[in-house]
Parts: C-alpha cells; structure tokens; sequence
RNA sequence: GGGAGCUUAGCUCAGUUGGUUCAGAGCACCUGCCUUACAAGCAGGGGGUCACUGGUUCGAGUCCAGUAGUUCCCACCA
C-alpha cells in the first residue's frame, strides 16, 4: 500500500461532500427521535464568505454534527436574507455603472433587475458553505422573500396592526442620505470625527450694534434656525428676554426663548434651535411651539427652504457659509473640535436627522415576555455576561422604525385612500379594497381610488421570523415541521446583533408561537487580525476564505478557527492557527499510514498489548466523558483541545507505540484489530471538528458497506469511571519521561541500551509493567533492589528510586543534585507541618482537606529519607 | 456622561461552590535528534509576586473595597 507522507485535503473533500449529500446524511424529518435544531444566522443573499462566517459556521456544524451522531434527528436549517439597504445599494450601483437610474425605470422594472442579481449571485455564501463541510439540510433552504416566507412577514405587519402595536406618525428618523432612506438607532454608528466648533453672532432686533453668540459644529443648519435658546436663570442674558434676533446671511427674524436644556457652561450659553435637524433642538421646538423648516433635500443636498445655496452639498455648504459668514462679519470664531457623528452602518454616510413620516411598531407591551424568558433563564445566553447588556436594552426600548424608503423588500400592505387622510392595512389588495369600501361607507370604489405604501420593510422586520417562518409557522400552523422543530435548541452568532437580530426572534417567538424560539443563544467573538484589528476590505488584512481552504484544508481551517476562540472572546486570527489545523490532520493521516502498513501474524496479544489496549479504551472513555462535559458547556474550544491531545499525545505518542512491533516484524492480528477499533472511536470523537480526513480514514481503515458513513456512527461516551490502570500508566509514563530526562542529561543515546534497577516498595506494579518499560527505555535489564547500586547515577519518582548504570559517575554533581531535591522538599515539608500545626486549619478545615495535608506530609516524609538513604551512601 | 466586563507564562486563554504538588494548556521559545508513520515530525527543557493596594478568612488566582490600565455597550452637550 502506497499512501502520501503528507494529507492531500483537496483529493478527497469534494468526494466526501458529495457522497454525504448523495446518501442524504444532511436531510432531517420529523420522526420519534428528540429532534436537535439550529437555524442558520442567514448572511445576506448576495454575500460571500468570509472569516465571520467561518467560525460562525463552523461552530454550528460542529454541534449539529455531534448532536446528529448522539441520536438527535439533528436539522440545521440554511438559507439568505435579503438584505434589503445592502443589496439595494449593490443592485442602484450595478444600474448605475451601465447608466440606469432606479427612478427612471420604476419600481417594477428595478425589482426585475433586483431578481435577476439575486438569481446570479445569490447562493454564492451558500455553495462556499458545502466547501467548510457545513452539513445543512439544502432542501429546507430559505430565502426571507421567498413566496410563503414574504406572507407571513405581510401577516404579521398586519396582526400587529390590528393589535394596535403599529402605528404612523412623523418621527425625528436617522437619515441616511446616501441610501435616501430612513435607518434605525441600531443601524447608526457613532464616530468620532474632526471637524470645527463655528462661534457665529446674530444681530439683536432693535439693538443697534447688539449680537448674541452661539456656537455651532453645523453651520449649514443655521439657515433653518427657528430660534435662539438661553437657559432661563442664566442672569447675562436676562435682558434678552422677549427679543428677536436676526439669522445671519438671510434676516431671517427668529424670537429668543428660555429653556432649562440650555447648558449654561458650553459655549457661550446660547443655543441656536433647528428643530428640523436636531433631534434635542426638535423637543425645544415642540416645547415652544416653535416652526420647522428643513432646509435638507433627502440626497443631503440644501432645499429652496434654505434661501442659499440651494441644491449644493450639505459638506461644501459648511465651508462656503463659514466663509460667507466670515465676509458678512457674523463669523467670530472658529476652533477645531472633535464631536461625535452618527454614520450610516450600511453606507458610512454621516446620518441626517430627519422629520418623515414613518411606520413603527411600539415595542412596550411585545417585549415584555422576551424580557423576563432571559431573565429567568427560559432562554440562556452564553456566555452569561450579555444578559447585563441584553437586559438594559430590553428594559429601555424604544419603538421601533419598520419602514425604509427602499424598493427591495416587502413593500407595506399599507393603502391609501385617495382624496383622504384615510388609509387601510391588509395583507393584500383585494382585502384592502373591501376594508377601504366599509370604512369610507363608498361601495364603488375602485383598487384605482388606492395607493400603496411605497415603502419597504425593514430587513429585521423579515428577519425576526426566521426560526418560525423557515417551518411555515405562521402560513401553515399546523404542520408537521414547526409541531417538531420549534422550538429550535441552539442560535450561534455574533453580540453585534444581539438586539437587531435575537432579540427581536425572541419577541416574535412568543408573540407569534406563545413560546421561546431557541433555548440556548451562544455568542461567539469578531474575527481579528493579531492587532486586534477587525477584519475588513479597506484594511486589507482579511485572508481569503476559500483560498484558506484550498490551502490547508477545510479540516485544518475549522481547527484553526475553533482553536483559539472561547465563547464571547474575539478570534485573533494569525496563518498560525490554521497550520497547526493542517498539522494536526497530517498527523493523524500518518497515525493510519502506520497502521496500514503493519503485516499482522497470527500470534496472539502480548500482555504489553492488551496493558495498552486495556488503557487506551478507558482513556477514550475518560476523554469521551470530559469532552461532553465541555460540550454541556459549550466550551467548544476546549473540547477540541481534550480531542486533539487524545489523538496526538495517547494515542499516537504512546499508545501507537506501545503496540508498535519491532522494525520489520509484523503485529498480531488480534492486537491490530483492537487498535483500529481504537483508531476509529477516536475518530469519531474527532469528527465534528474535523470531518473530511475521519471519513476518509474511517474508509481507509476497514471495507464498509454502502451509506456506512462515521457521520453517522454512534458517539462514544464515557461515564466518568476512573479505572486503576488510568493512575498507574501515569506513574509508568512519567517514570519513562524522568529515564528520558536523564538520559538527555547525561548525553545517553537513545540507541545505547540501559541497565535500570527499581528501588520501591511497589514492586508488583514494575513487575505488571516491565515489557513497557523495557520496550520504551531499550532497557537490557529491570532488577529490583534494596540499595543503591555501585557506579550508578540515580533519579527519584514521586516515592520511587530509579539507577541506572554509569561508565563514570560524579559523585559530587549526584551529591549537589540530591542536596539541591532535599532543600526543596525540606521547604515544602515545613509549609505542610506549619498548616497542621495550626489548630485553627485542623478545626476548621473539611476533613478532607486536612486528610490530604497529611499524606502530603507523610509523601514528603518518605521522599526525604529516601534522598537522606541515597545520600549517606554517595559517602 | 451612565453601565458592564476584563487584567494569570512571550502570545491566546483555562482555572467551575475559597482547600489536593494549584499556579495550568496550546502555540511560541531553548537543547538534542532526518530513530525504519509523520521535520507539517520525535525526545527533553526553561518560563508567571495570578495588574496594584488594602480587607475578610485557619486558608485567596478564586470573596469584598479602592487604584491603575484596557475593552465593550448605552446615551450624546450644541
């Protein structure tokens, strides 16, 4: 048999894939066993893989892959969102490179052009997906505007409009004009951001020569000021009271009022007011009944409001007015200043505050139930320290804006009635025409005398239905699908959307389903570079995903991914990680390439052999039943690391070694079938992690019959059992390691066989493990005896004494060495004798506790007179 | 401005209700090895006043308070 010293991942991953899709292994329906479920967190539909998605991705296909082998009917349900802001600027861009404008070829046109991206690059994330092994079941695969999806999106807007929970009014929104559309609170990203503190005088009505001065970051707004504000007890400016002043540049007369908002310490105490561009000026204007005049066109450009400048940027008008001001003589200062602006998370353009009219869904009464299910552990979150965060948010709420001046996405089922202030809501046309005839008492009205919202939903609006409307939980509430499936187990994903995302799942799972979506939500870190900078394009520092695949493995990447990155810490992601992935999986691919090559003999099991076969089954049980508890846990990262040292450290460092025959001479037949039966349980723990390279070794291992698949195969489990052989391997093992220590020190090769005599009161367990010893340490013989031997260099394991045959021993450096173990345990000893001396310890203290100093004691104790003995005899 | 978290080896992190030789792991590092599965490897090794100060306790990496540094969330003052 011939196989490559090194693990080519490329030649079998797409076979494997393939083979498991073929056998169906992903797909899931409901049946007797205890279902096991995971949505996928959709990425948008025109997105494509990268890092975030990789670990995200890979931690969800660890734990439906390890659930599917426990016996769960495990459905891991995938699919796109259609991402209405992010998509729609992809798709008014692509337009725009071939010189078409969305406006000019309207609504249905455009969607048409929307479809047709979608088709073309939609799916992409999804088929990069199959290349990290992800094992959904692609039947169930959803789109959030599929035709089912979008109706219960629409039915809900509905339900919760009948409820009295959504109404229309006009809001100060976040505006962002470069997608000329309304975004929410979540969506805005504040920045610090350099720009100009503008100290400009207005001329004081009927005071001849008198200005008052206010200070400004924006003073482009100055053109929509409606007023001056003074804090009323703010006795410089008591004379103000009741005057008028100028707005600079265009005359405009505004009236001085007093409000408690004003800080008296910023500035010089007076505020300018535009309420229609500043969401505290806005409540100053509502306070005093002041007018708002928007002087901003949705493109951020200045309106005919304005008087000035009409139609040029909001930017070049900042620096063109400050220089008209400065001419006009009202610019008394200006000094740099740093303030925060809100930027648009989609687009970056800096948000307008904005006055429209806008749906939104009051958030009071809907949130409550998701509210209390965290709080009292209905739902959990993992790690424990989002439910602070979740719970401040839940707690002060606010009402959420659901429409978006977008065309991608699910238009409103919002009717207006024409000639009338009067609109209808219902889930589709017809029905809006029969609610529109009995509201308007007009029988003949016609869907001509209606006019639909032009607007769309906000993305979330669709996507908070995800775990109920991917099983058609709302259009089809009965079927089979949503009964088993929902509640979903497990959500994995990032806090980033802790609020957009999960907290919205959960109010519509119990407004909609009475009950929770998911029971547990596991929030896992952003993906870094080693400066802890995030990954993006601009910085140019993201690895591609793929390429990471093509190069070391589908296998090798998930490792990488998982390795360093425990629940809610970030992943600083360095070429390292996936190399000690890739190492890992070649490690293992050579582990088979040994046993392949072994020629078996009919002889049967040697006691070494069956020692080590005994040992390794109950260490892969001690492993199976620590790697659950992490897995309870969801300490992924450090269930990898439990399964990697298994693999790595006992079975192939010793175990493998320990059955290993001598160069040239086969292995028994009996011991060989042992050890591929302990090769595959490994295995089998191993796979979740790494499921590519242990189907192909599963493969490898033994002949197997068709849909014979390790995905499929039974996890091992453990019961926590300690058996004895456990303990003293781990004394033999380290008795190996001291030899080999020793060895190092004093320049012995390896190839040099030993003489070892035992110095023990344990002489029976060295007796059981004597062909070990002897097969690892090239030992030429293993005698016990009472005294140290003549012309030997000796060594101490916990309370036994090992020699070992020296051509020249220096007595002085065994004396030194031997002082120097005395002193330390010496130390150690009155550490021991002072703590039990204490009464208060030896009271207080668990019995437990104190029943361990004292072996600890009498250990040391023996220790001592043994290096004493060893000492009196060097002379 | 308000709130939450974090600080343990060069790096990334474990350390579960205070108590085993508890100061750990992986990587990195150092030394010796191309030993007939694997140099993407083997064997061995060094390395930390658990941020600082004080307190509670028989006993503190673990609990409490304060200080410093750091990260995140929320709000946003023109």
């Amino acid at each position: 048999m011939n196989i490559s010293t090194k693990y080519s991942p490329a030649d079998i991953e797409d076979k494997w894939y393939q083979a498991w899709l073929d056998a169906k292994c992903f797909a899931s329906s409901p049946d007797e066993r205890e279902p096991y479920t995971i949505v996928i967190p959709p990425p948008n539909v025109t997105g494509i893989l990268h890092m975030g998605h990789m670990l995200n991705n890979t931690i969800q296909d660890v734990l439906v892959r390890r659930k599917r082998m426990e016996g769960y009917n495990a459905c891991w349900v995938p699919g796109t969102d259609h991402a209405s802001i992010a998509t729609e600027a992809k798709v008014v861009n692509m337009l725009a490179d071939q010189g078409i404008s969305k406006f000019d070829i309207g609504r249905k046109k455009y969607l048409e052009h929307a479809f047709e991206w979608k088709e073309k690059y939609g799916g992409i994330i999804l088929q990069q997906l199959k290349k990290l092994g992800a094992s959904c079941d692609w039947d169930r695969t959803s789109f959030t505007m599929d035709e089912d999806y979008s109706k219960s999106v629409i039915q809900v807007f509905c339900d919760l409009y009948d409820k009295g929970h959504v109404y229309r009014g006009i809001r100060m929104v976040n505006w962002d004009p470069s997608a000329k559309t309304a975004v929410s609170d979540e969506e805005v990203i504040h920045k610090d951001t350099p720009g100009n503190l503008y100290h400009v005088r207005y001329a004081i009505k009927d005071m001849e020569g008198e200005f008052v001065t206010i200070a400004t970051t924006r003073p482009e707004t100055i053109l929509g000021d409606t007023a001056v504000a003074i804090h009323p007890e703010d006795e410089r400016y008591t004379y103000l009271h009741g005057k008028k002043v100028l707005v600079p540049l265009i005359n405009r007369e505004i009236p001085i009022i007093t409000d408690d908002y004003v800080d008296r310490e910023f500035g010089t105490g007076c505020l300018k007011v535009t309420p229609a561009h500043d969401i505290n000026d806005y409540e100053i204007g509502i306070r005093h009944n002041l007018p708002s005049i928007d002087v901003l066109n949705e493109d951020g450009t200045i309106s005919e409001a304005g008087e000035m400048f009409i139609g040029e940027d909001r930017f070049v008008v900042r620096k063109k007015i400050s220089k008209a001001l400065e001419e006009a003589g009202n610019l008394v200062e200006k000094e740099p200043y740093n303030h925060s602006v809100g930027y648009s998370e989609r687009t970056d353009a800096a948000i307008e505050p904005r006055l429209s009219m806008q749906w939104f869904l009051n958030m009071q009464e809907v949130s409550k139930p998701a509210l209390k299910a965290v709080m009292e552990g209905e739902i959990e979150l993992i790690p424990g320290k989002f439910i602070n965060t979740y719970k401040y948010w839940m707690e002060n709420v606010r009402d959420w804006c659901l429409s978006r001046q977008l065309w991608w996405g699910h238009q409103i089922p919002a009717y207006y009635i024409k000639g009338t202030n009067e609109h209808v809501v219902a889930p589709t046309a017809e029905e809006a025409l029969e609610k529109a005839k009995a509201k308007t008492g007009n029988a003949s009205m016609t869907m001509d005398n209606l006019a639909q919202d032009e607007d769309v939903l906000d993305t979330w609006a669709s996507s908070w239905l995800w775990p109920i409307s991917t099983f058609r939980g709302l259009t089809d509430p009965d079927n089979e699908d949503i009964k088993y499936y929902y509640p979903t187990n497990d959500l994995v994903t990032a806090p980033e959307i802790l609020f957009f995302w999960v907290a919205r799942m959960i109010i519509a799972g119990y407004e909609y389903m009475g009950e929770k979506p998911f029971k547990n939500v596991y929030l896992h870190g952003i993906v870094r570079d080693d400066k802890r900078r995030k990954m993006s394009k601009s910085l140019g520092n993201s690895p591609d995903s793929l390429e990471l695949i093509e190069k070391f493995g589908a296998d090798g990447v998930r490792v990488g991914m998982l390795l360093a990155s425990p629940a809610g810490n970030d992943l600083l992601y360095k070429d390292s990680l996936v190399e000690q992935g890739r190492n890992f999986a070649n490690k293992i691919w050579n582990a088979f390439r040994l046993v392949k090559g072994w020629e078996t003999s009919d002889t049967p099991s040697s006691d070494t052999d069956k020692i080590a076969i005994e040992w390794m089954k109950a260490k892969i049980k001690d492993a199976a039943f620590e790697i659950d508890d992490h897995f309870s846990k969801f300490r992924i990262s450090d269930a990898l690391m439990s399964v990697y040292k298994l693999k790595w450290d006992d079975f192939c460092s010793w175990f493998l070694e320990m059955v290993k025959p001598p160069y040239g001479e086969p292995i028994s037949a009996e011991t060989l079938e042992s050890v591929i039966d302990l090769f595959e349980e490994a295995l089998k723990i191993l796979h979740p992690f790494m499921p590519f390279i242990t189907e192909e070794i599963w493969h490898g291992l033994r002949d197997r019959e068709n849909g014979n698949f390790i995905m499929l195969s039974d996890m091992p489990k453990g019961n926590g059992d300690k058996p004895v052989i456990l303990s003293e391997i781990e004394l033999i093992t380290e008795g190996i390691t001291a030899v080999r220590n020793f060895r190092a020190q004093k320049g012995l090769s390896p190839k040099e066989s030993i003489e070892l005599y035992i110095k023990s009161d344990q002489k029976a367990l060295f007796e059981t493990y004597r062909g070990l010893l002897s097969k690892f340490l090239n030992t030429s013989k293993i005698e016990f005896v009472d005294e140290q031997v003549d012309g030997t260099g000796s060594l101490r394991v916990r309370t036994h004494e090992f020699f070992i045959p020296l051509g020249e021993v220096d007595v002085e450096a065994e004396k030194e060495k031997i002082l120097k173990e005395i002193e330390y345990n010496e130390g150690f000893l009155i550490k021991i004798q002072k703590k039990l001396a204490n009464e208060r310890f030896v009271q207080n203290a668990p019995e437990k506790v104190v029943a361990l100093e004292r072996k600890k004691q009498a250990d040391t104790e023996a220790k001592l007179a043994l290096l004493k003995d060893s000492l009196a005899q060097l002379g």
